[in-house]
DNA sequence: ATATTTATTGATTGACGAGTCAATTAAAAG
DNA sequence: CTTTTAATTGACTCGTCAATCAATAAATAT
């Protein structure tokens, strides 16, 4: 069983601590060094690997992103109803790996990096036409022509938490957000849910 | 008629080019030298008059904010229906000044500046105390018990579509926004909106 | 064993930028 | 006028940090 390669391991720990860096003090003024040591390896070692600064925010950008769909399509799996899915899919939003104070802040530093960087730009684009075409797609059997609209309102929706959450609202925690989303669909799709209710009772 | 104080002159010079130069960048990580040079003036004259650049930044801030507030009022008064002056809000929200990509782009990086800066933390959590309270104010008689609620997810829903113009996405501009906004509004509403519409017919 | 590639670092470089300061100019006061 | 006070700057300091590099250690291959 041969040890995995070991620029894998150094690669991820550096991912991580750049994550975990940049959500705690929440800004991307952070230094190399810091992240490096956090990692328990060199500056000189994060050049080697990543060869620049924003490579490796970029790195960690993509590990998020990709963290998050993993889990979306884990979550959604075995749902079927086009309600159930979407539900999933905003639960996902605020699991507690992902609503995160430390992940939350570092997702608002992307948005910020995304400002400067055109890779960075183009992988929350990436990310955001994703969300929007799973919850269009789940959407359209429950709000018809509404669907692209209810898609884009709710994906603000979430945004606006996540900036919440990053400046600790004490008031609104996941549960709470999860909440008004969910408040916001039943609502708008009321035809609907009075059907699902009917079919409950 | 005392030419007014060259000092205010200058101060605000540097102020609106902080806020520019901010926006333009999309980034804190801008020079005081670069905004001095838009303002027309040395560096060491933005250091005399602001003591660092933190509290350019904040300067800059409260501009922003105080300005908005400004136009809040203006816009909202003379009307009396609860749901008008919601609209006014929401409407302003998205106007042309408010609305601009580069003072998008500023608010952004000011959310960002509220992570490491406690005075920057607190001069948004007043500006999100303010809202709140103005649009709890004129919701309370629209949607009594659930006016909380309603009035947090309209905020977010601000927020995110914020979000959205800092990322420069086409598909969503002012008008779309101020849309979907009301949209909301109108669906969670629906019992006093139909209060509305029959008045109206 | 030896050669070759990979992992790893300490030390260094070079740029950049915030903040200071002493000096100059302009305005205001007396 | 002269003196005091405010406005303004160029030049400088000092720290920080990304990026490089040469050198060493460890692993892999031959």
């Amino acid at each position: 069983m041969a040890r995995a390669n070991v620029s894998a391991l150094r690669k991820s720990a550096l991912i991580a601590a750049t994550v975990d860096q940049i959500g705690k003090t929440g800004s991307l003024e952070v230094t190399v060094s810091q992240i490096a040591r956090k990692a328990g390896v060199s500056s000189a070692l994060a050049h080697h690997y990543f060869g620049s600064k924003e490579q490796l925010f970029l790195a960690a950008m993509r590990a998020v992103l990709s963290e998050f769909g993993n889990e979306v399509r884990a979550e959604r799996s075995g749902l079927v109803a086009p309600r159930d899915r979407v539900d999933a899919i905003v639960r996902t939003c605020f699991s507690p790996t992902n609503f995160q104070p430390e992940v939350v802040a570092a997702w608002l530093n992307f948005y910020v990096l995304a400002q400067t960087s055109d890779q960075a730009h183009r992988l929350l684009r990436v990310y955001q036409r994703r969300l929007h075409s799973n919850l269009l797609a789940e959407l359209r059997p429950l709000a018809g022509p509404d669907a692209v609209q209810v898609a884009q309102t709710v994906a603000a929706l979430i945004d606006g938490f996540y900036i919440r959450q990053a400046l600790r609202n004490e008031s609104l925690d996941a549960t709470a957000s999860i909440g008004l989303v969910t408040g916001y669909l039943d609502a708008i799709l009321c035809t609907t849910t009075h059907h699902r209710e009917a079919q409950r009772a």
